[in-house]
DNA sequence: ATAGGGTTAG
């Protein structure tokens, strides 16, 4: 074979991802004393490997190289961007600059602009911006066009925009990063405006819309634009855009639109994609859907990482530990390692059962089995899983011990295990240090209040107070939304407006009545506000959740599962309170609230009181 | 020979 056709054929593995035939050709041009250090032949090998998802292969031949040019510098940088280790790419730049005394060219420029993108790394991308501008290749339009797509990853449309004006020849790659930066930031006129100026449209571009609007948390403009789509016959030639819309319908917890783009799904025939299947298994578990959940990863073929993933920590959300663990056993038997992700799953799965030393011994594992460092996450999980067992010295030294600033979510994890297990002390000097931090969720306050109240520190109480006055002007109202299949009812706290109110209001008088019955006693310590004791009750009856449930049974079929989605934590009295209305009424209630899911069945709930 | 856009889990 002649090289010009080896060549041909390695870029023939790139575009078909075939690694095998690449790694023959390797050997061939090995054995027939071809040179293999002759020209062309190992950049154009890193970047085949690199292409086809093997790093290792890449690296290894990079490292063998005697002699190095700046392709080859290029390669291996693309190598790590390609393997998704852009972290890596950034690092080793700096490394060949310090060492070697480089000056990038736009090849290398482009690849650095584009790790600094995918980190939303601003600071190292205007620096490169920097230093792009005053280097020989300033008008090249790549590396402009990468510096595009890297404002506006940063959530800076409009020096996006600048540097897009900047480029010569504009084509479908610039457009559709400027587009996609506009949708992230949610304007929406921008978007349609480029949509109707920009000469050239393809799928890319269309996903990038749709998944920048969803990445912004604009999930409802992204329905309407794929609406959109479908009522103008666009063909969707690719699965890539379904996966966003299902990521827009969990974050949203619509399920019943989540089931539809599942019936897409099988009816445009791409079941096959890893990227959609694990979407939509973290899509019904995050619409509260556990065993829809379960039966799509049961239905996947090639499981990766992100699939094992996605359905540990949907169990472990759902109260589901043992499972979620057993589930890991599975995982590692059939040869997969896990990542930082699987961790966090896992410990969080222990911390709701009480498995400290199994814990204990997975966070250990992920150090000196997997290489893995410990992410601030990570050290808050275990504090949790220590202090919700009783352990709270050793949770409060690992707080004190780990590598990272304990945040207001780690304390107030501790603290509200310190409301739950009687530790006064321990619990009023922590809430001493957060009122020195300066808590920002409303949330932190209360438990805070709580432990002052308890404790009789009435000075401290006022000055909680006043921070959470402050807070709630500029929070939202809290709000409870009951999925009836069809139909969805949103109620605001203390809402009394609704055309129903006097039926829900009978309801849940009689649900009270039986309530007391059983030994019920409001917790009124939970309302914060000044008022008389009758009022503080009435305050806690027309809490949101409450109301959405009378609502849901009231609407639903009977015996059917009500499900709410909450934009705030559930109270420790509605939690009470729904333990006891879901035996009075032989119904589960599920409720998704801002952190995690109370599964309410048979006069218990799924997170076994800790939350 | 080497560079730029859209997809999944905490």
């Amino acid at each position: 074979m002649h090289h010009s056709q080896i060549l041909h054929q390695l870029k023939q593995c790139i575009k078909l991802q075939f690694p095998i035939q690449g790694k023959k050709l390797h050997a061939h041009v090995i054995k027939s004393g071809l040179d293999l250090h002759g020209p062309f032949y190992p950049n154009t090998l890193i970047n085949m490997y690199a292409k086809c998802g093997h790093l290792q292969d890449a690296v290894q031949l990079f490292d063998e190289m005697p002699e190095r040019d700046l392709a080859s510098w290029a390669s291996i940088l693309t190598a790590y961007n390609q393997a998704n280790l852009p972290k890596h790419t950034l690092l080793l730049f700096s490394k060949m600059f310090s060492l070697h005394g480089f000056q990038p060219d736009h090849f290398i420029l482009a690849s650095l602009v584009k790790a600094c993108a995918s980190l939303a790394a601003l600071r190292s991308g205007l620096q490169l911006h920097t230093q792009f501008i005053v280097s020989s290749f300033s008008d090249d339009d790549v590396v402009k066009s990468s510096l595009v797509d890297f404002y506006a990853k940063c959530g800076l449309p409009d020096k996006a925009s600048s540097v897009f004006e900047s480029i010569v020849s504009k084509n479908v790659v610039s457009w559709t990063s400027l587009i996609y930066g506009y949708a992230k930031m949610g304007r929406k006129s921008k978007v349609v405006e480029l949509l109707h100026d920009m000469p050239c449209k393809n799928m890319h571009s269309w996903t990038a819309v749709i998944s920048g609007f969803v990445q912004g948390g604009h999930c409802v403009d992204s329905f309407r634009l794929f609406n959109e789509l479908r009522r103008d016959g666009v063909a969707i030639e690719e699965p890539f855009v379904l996966s966003s819309l299902i990521v827009g319908s969990a974050s949203l917890a619509m399920l019943e639109l989540g089931k539809q783009f599942h019936l897409l799904v099988i009816g445009l025939g791409y079941e096959s994609s890893v990227y959609v299947s694990n979407a939509l298994i973290d899509m019904y578990a995050k619409c509260s859907d556990i065993s829809s959940a379960e039966k799509t990863f049961g239905s996947i073929k090639t499981r990766d990482i992100v699939s094992w993933t996605s359905i540990i920590v949907g169990m472990a959300q759902h109260g589901q530990a043992k499972e979620a663990l057993s589930l890991y056993d599975e995982m590692t038997s059939a040869g997969l390692k896990p990542n930082e992700v699987t961790f966090t799953g896992l410990i969080y799965a222990c911390s709701h059962v009480g498995l400290v030393e199994k814990g204990r011994n997975l966070f250990k594992s992920m150090v000196t089995d997997y290489g893995l460092k410990p992410s601030l996450q990570h050290y808050t999980c275990l504090a949790d899983l220590y202090s919700r067992s009783g352990h709270l010295e050793e949770a409060e030294n690992i707080l004190k011990s780990m590598p990272f600033k304990p945040d207001e979510a780690a304390w107030a994890s501790l603290l509200s295990s310190c409301s739950q297990g009687g530790k006064e002390k321990t619990g009023v000097r922590i809430a001493n240090h957060l009122l020195q931090l300066g808590p920002q969720e409303p949330s932190t306050c209360i438990l805070m209040s709580n432990i002052y109240a308890r404790a009789a520190m009435w000075e401290n109480v006022p000055k909680v107070r006043k921070l959470l006055a402050n807070m709630e002007t500029k929070k939202n109202p809290g709000y409870s939304c009951v999925d009836l299949g069809k139909e969805n009812e949103i109620f605001y706290a203390g809402e009394t407006t609704h055309p129903m109110k006097d039926e829900i209001f009978r309801l849940l008088k009689e649900l009270d009545r039986e309530m007391q019955k059983r030994g019920y006693v409001p917790n009124v310590s939970l309302v914060l506000h000044d008022m008389e004791q009758q009022e503080k009750e009435r305050q806690l009856f027309w809490h949101s959740e409450r109301v959405a449930v009378a609502y849901g049974l009231l609407k639903s079929a009977p015996g059917t599962c009500i499900r709410i989605i909450k934009n705030l934590r559930v109270c420790g009295d509605c939690h009470t309170v729904l333990k006891l209305i879901c035996s009075i009424v032989s119904r589960e209630i599920v409720v998704r609230d801002a952190t995690r899911f109370h599964h309410f069945k048979d006069g218990a709930c799924s997170c076994g009181d800790f939350w």
